[in-house]
DNA sequence: AAGCTAGTTCCAAATAATGAAACATGGTTT
DNA sequence: AAACCATGTTTCATTATTTGGAACTAGCTT
């Protein structure tokens, strides 16, 4: 949970504070976050005070409770748009999931970890975790790990190291030992599979999505239960979703999509 | 177009900035930036690598160009969840569009436009910021309207003020004292049309979601176009939407939602 | 090679952020 | 009702960051 130490001055900040307020998750007052604050009240107060101002916050004046302020929804509007797979991919995407008839997810690394950018359900949905926007853990799903798979040596290292390794279930990989194991058996296979790591039940095949050049731009993968699916069965969607991600991936190139991300 | 004198120093001064590279909309160059910036070129530069720095944005450094940052769609998850109407509205527009098998539209309110925060179109299926965080002009739309005749006077006034008038087609009122002439009436209604005044083809039925004490909350709108439905036919959906926009204010009520927003 | 454009770095001066402490405010206990 | 306490807000001298003109670099173009 340590924060990397920031540089950059009173923005810098002010982005940690919207961090902080966001990983809360609710609406949340100004004693509860100066519990855990490195900065003094009178600091503290200020920033929220700016961040309110600038709507990146909302405040509550009733229960006095701050809350994330609609100009990130805008904000992210535009990010989703441009700095996303999820436009581009959209058609592929919606192609494959009705082709598997399961539900497709497509994911960026963002800190090592997993952010969804965009879902597929074909049917109904399975109760089930995820969402754009939403961030999944790096090491233990399916895209996460087919994301680590593929990095260059030193990025993925440094994001191993990075993974909180919290046991979801009897599964999980929880040590970095194991990941990395794990990570070099799905560069062979080119596909990463999510046995169960995350949620009971929950199990999913996932690939990469590569730029010409082999960098890693995204992930894709179909996730099913199993009470539809056996692993072994899930490999049959194995052609499709490398041939989907292949062909996202060659989309994005001629896209000139961003090259920085780390 | 003007946008507000800033007071919140650096902080603020960096999400301008954040701001003006979202309205571009596509990947942009320092010096394109640079052109009707207010700050000298080292400061803009500066400010730019401190974006970068906190994947506020992201820097392609092939084509040299800026574009939103992945982490904004990381905060707006928890942002959309936390403090829009959608959440809470989910199931309730998921059956009023079911009933009347047309598109159905929530808003917010935000610096005198709509901020879409969810749709909900029984034929084809969802996807989040795809559609939220859009934003579209006040003046004419059914959402903007029905939200705008029901805010207190002082405030809509100056919304009143701020819009852009912008003659989208024939029908579009471009004046202030139209607009003003219409919200009277649209008070009166209930609730309120978009008559093509935004897109040829295009029309729709809104009602605002106001709280116990009679805050606009947000905005609910039916739309369709000219080719399935008339106007006079539109008015049909009248009784569902005033009844489901009621069913949101309640439950939002109940459910704590924030009071500032403006 | 000189000239040009776009981007980057430097550093003294200007400005903004900091934080200890004092001050409010509203609720609770004696 | 007075004393107490928890929470939130303001003040102001000190400290640190930001500022921006100018110098510099890198990559093109004439």
């Amino acid at each position: 949970m340590s924060v990397a130490k920031n540089s950059d001055g009173t923005v810098g900040k002010a982005l940690d504070l919207l961090d902080k307020v966001a990983s809360v998750g609710r609406p949340v007052r100004f004693s509860e976050l100066l519990l855990d604050s490195e900065h003094p009240k009178a600091t503290l107060y200020r920033l929220l005070q700016t961040l309110t101002n600038q709507q990146m916050l909302s405040y509550n004046s009733d229960s006095q409770q701050y809350s994330m302020g609609v100009r990130l929804v805008r904000l992210a509007h535009v990010a989703w748009r441009q700095s996303s797979l999820a436009p581009i991919a959209r058609p592929l995407i919606d192609q494959l999931s009705l082709k598997v008839g399961e539900t497709v997810h497509l994911g960026q690394l963002d800190h090592g970890q997993v952010l969804y950018v965009d879902k597929r359900n074909p049917a109904l949905p399975l109760a089930m975790f995820s969402d754009a926007g939403k961030i999944g853990p790096g090491y233990c799903t399916g895209i996460g790990k087919a994301m680590l798979a593929h990095l260059p040596d030193e990025q993925r290292d440094r994001f191993v190291m990075q993974q909180s390794f919290h046991r979801y279930t009897a599964n999980t990989l929880v040590t970095a030992e194991e990941l990395i194991a794990e990570l070099a058996e799905i560069r062979e296979q080119q596909v990463a599979f999510d046995r169960e790591e995350h949620e009971a039940h929950i199990i999913c095949i996932a690939a990469p999505i590569l730029s010409a050049k082999k960098r890693v731009l995204g992930g894709l993968s179909i996730t099913t239960s199993t009470t539809r699916y056996s692993l072994k069965e899930l490999e049959g969607f194995k052609t499709d979703l490398l041939e989907t991600a292949h062909k996202i991936g060659q989309v994005a190139e001629s896209w000139h999509f961003p090259e920085t991300n780390n």
